[in-house]
DNA sequence: GTCTATATCGAGATAGAC
DNA sequence: GTCTATCTCGATATAGAC
């Protein structure tokens, strides 16, 4: 079975994925060049045009990808009460964006530059997950455990304060990423206290 | 006194800074270029370095520009209770934050494409005010109004809940801000109470 | 102070040989 | 599948006329 001298299709693919999330979190999606993409890969230009239509594609395919996996990876506990089902959600989303710090990053820093298009597929995954926590509030101010005068707005406040810790947040850092998710756990679940 | 034909220093300069704050804000720092820019001020790209020796100023400046401006129309109130001067914090923020939200945007969206000499400049002056409410929180625990665990992170996780009210909030929404205002100060007031 | 013209560079993307 | 070479375009920035 002679292989065509140079081929990698099976490397090159992920190596593609992983070195554009790497320099379009450091540097952003605008600055970055498929020249410099190549470098990273170890190919030259023309080679990552076989993995990808062009620039555009390749950033909508990182962040559908990140938040597809997201959705997927959570699982509500409708039948819990809605306090343990809050310290899950705190948990998970946590753990989750602690696990691709990169992914997280660009999820919600290059929503800019994408087509309108990819904008509408990205917005509409985000707004599901967003769904999933204001689901959960709204239960838990019906059953009257919680206490916040609007689901939505908490929902927001909540998410913005929880997936802040990934901009400050260092893996090898004094505090252990438990000890993060005590902590907040102890002011989300005070927050929305009845 | 006649002047040059075409000479407006006083209204172009005024005018560039808008421009590159309104269309950075949109269109993010390494998207937009100075053809653009100088389109939306109505002058010829060659006219726009009478005002700024090169692109990366014209961002360091509006950013300077916006964090002395947050630093300087901040005022504690030392000598007043800490649950009072939280609660100043958290309605000057939101209102500043709420007047400005294109600068807002920048200066923590374009930090990344800031030189490095740029960077620890503006980084300076955001730990200042940082600083600013971590002294309330700490206040506070000593006077055992307050209960957290560690005041730097709740400094972080209320700047971070509070400021992403600018990702969302619109002026032509339904909810006046004082309305916001209130659900969050509810919450903070909450999270990091004893 | 603004204009036009231009120098210099690097961008995204494609063609065709191997 | 990858390479080299190249097309086309637009970027930042500067020079010199008005």
């Amino acid at each position: 079975m002679a292989r065509t001298a140079g081929s990698h299709a099976d490397i090159t693919g992920p190596r593609l994925r992983q070195a554009a999330l790497h320099l379009f979190a450091r540097h952003g999606y605008a600055a970055v060049s498929m020249r410099q993409i190549a470098q990273e890969v170890g190919v030259q230009v023309g080679a990552l045009y076989n993995y990808t239509p062009d620039k555009q594609s390749l950033l909508a395919d990182l962040m559908k990808g990140h938040m597809s996996e997201l959705l997927e990876s959570y699982a509500d506990r409708p039948d819990a009460a809605p306090m343990d089902r809050l310290r899950h959600f705190v948990e998970f989303h946590l753990r989750f964006h602690h696990q691709r710090p990169e992914a997280v990053f660009i999820a919600y820093m290059e929503l800019r530059n994408l087509t309108p298009e990819n904008f509408a597929v990205i917005e509409a995954l985000r707004r599901r997950y967003e769904q999933a926590l204001e689901t959960i509030l709204r239960d838990g101010i019906d059953s009257g455990v919680f206490s916040v005068p609007d689901a939505r707005i908490a929902t927001r406040a909540l998410i913005a304060m929880l997936t802040g810790v990934t901009t400050w947040f260092r893996r090898d850092g004094p505090l252990p990423l438990q000890e993060i998710e005590r902590q907040y756990w102890q002011m989300v679940r005070k927050a929305v206290a009845a």
